[in-house]
DNA sequence: GAGTCGTGGCG
DNA sequence: TCGCCAAGACT
């Protein structure tokens, strides 16, 4: 074995994580983890894991729900297709591998939301298989024990990456192996303040050999984001307030949200009461500055408002968490109603 | 293959 | 405060 996978492994069961919840559990359990687990930190992941694992504890349970359902248990966790995405897979596999997981690369990385870091993770985590996980971690720790200066986001270090992390795959151990890795990434191998002293892989890295730790991983600089405004209507009638479902586009897509200005047509406007304007929300995605204001809205009748009912539903407070949200309808729906 | 997709934490 | 980063995948 390579002493680079050795070392590893080694470390692992010593200083790496081995108490976090879906550890050493079924593929199902591990496949919901790792999902919630892209881009998404673990102390984020935790209390969304035990929730949805509660309320689906197999993949019968999961596939038999509502979309609407695990759309609920996802709110406020962010990036919604892989909810959508871990719906449609457990249908797939209860209907089309008698509710078993795939082994192979090839079967996991064609069910959605799966990709080839994900499907690693499962072979290597669950099967005890050589798999290759690619994620943030591992491609911090190898870009600086190799000492790869190329921007990490080019293709072509991709692909050395990927080539790299094959060839460092041990012959056994390959959970350790696959836990350690990222372990070390996340625990010592950190962005800022890498732990070198602590690693014990770093006689031979690269980039602690020439002091550069801290540059690497190269990134080309970033664009600026785009800023876009947002006003939201919270209209409320007795108990109930009113939801309006998302397009089946962008960012939080069939998600539900308030109504925005399209509501206010003459016949409307009437029939509405303006009480305060909200706060201010500004809401920082990758890509996007998101200012959104609200304005909150009283009515009598809800009966007379001209609503588009194919999409619009009156909801009460209570019934609202069990609808899928994003975070600022969430927060504003808990802080001013 | 560059853009898109959420949210929280940290320095 | 603000930009970066986090167990990436999809288009």
């Amino acid at each position: 074995m390579n002493q680079f996978s050795k070392k590893i492994i080694d470390w692992q069961k010593s200083q790496g994580r081995n108490n976090l919840p879906w550890q050493k559990k079924s593929a199902y359990e591990v496949w919901i983890s790792e999902i919630m687990l892209q881009q998404t930190q673990v102390e984020t992941v935790i209390p969304y894991y035990e929730a949805f694992i509660k309320t689906f504890p197999e993949i019968k349970t999961l596939a038999k729900s509502s979309e609407e359902q695990v759309m609920s248990l996802w709110s406020g966790l962010g990036y919604y297709s892989r909810a959508r995405n871990i719906h449609k897979t457990a249908k797939i596999i209860l209907n089309g591998y008698g509710g078993q997981f795939p082994q192979d690369f090839k079967n996991l990385v064609e069910l959605p939301g799966i990709g080839p870091s994900t499907a690693g993770a499962i072979l290597s985590l669950v099967f005890e298989l050589p798999g290759v996980i690619l994620d943030g971690n591992v491609k911090r720790v190898i870009t600086r024990f190799k000492g790869i200066t190329n921007p990490i986001d080019n293709n072509q270090t991709q692909k050395e990456l990927k080539s790299f992390a094959e060839a460092f795959l041990p012959k056994k151990f390959f959970r350790e192996y696959s836990q350690g890795i990222m372990d070390l990434g996340s625990l010592l191998c950190r962005p800022k303040n890498p732990a070198c002293n602590d690693c014990p892989i770093s006689k031979n890295c690269q980039a602690f050999k020439l002091g550069i730790q801290e540059k690497i991983p190269f990134k080309k600089p970033s664009k600026p984001k785009k800023e876009k405004k947002i006003d939201w209507l919270l209209i409320s009638s007795k108990n109930k307030i009113l939801l309006k479902r998302n397009d089946n586009k962008g960012i939080w897509k069939n998600l539900w949200l308030f109504p925005d200005k399209d509501i206010l047509s003459k016949d409307n406007i009437s029939l509405l009461e303006k009480k305060e304007s909200l706060p201010d929300i500004i809401h920082n995605l990758s890509h996007r500055k998101l200012n959104i204001s609200t304005v909150k809205y009283k009515l009598k009748n809800k009966d007379r408002l001209k609503i588009d009912r194919s999409s619009s539903v009156w909801v009460s407070k209570e019934d609202s968490v069990k609808m899928g949200m994003p975070k600022p309808i969430k927060e504003i729906i808990e802080n001013y109603l």
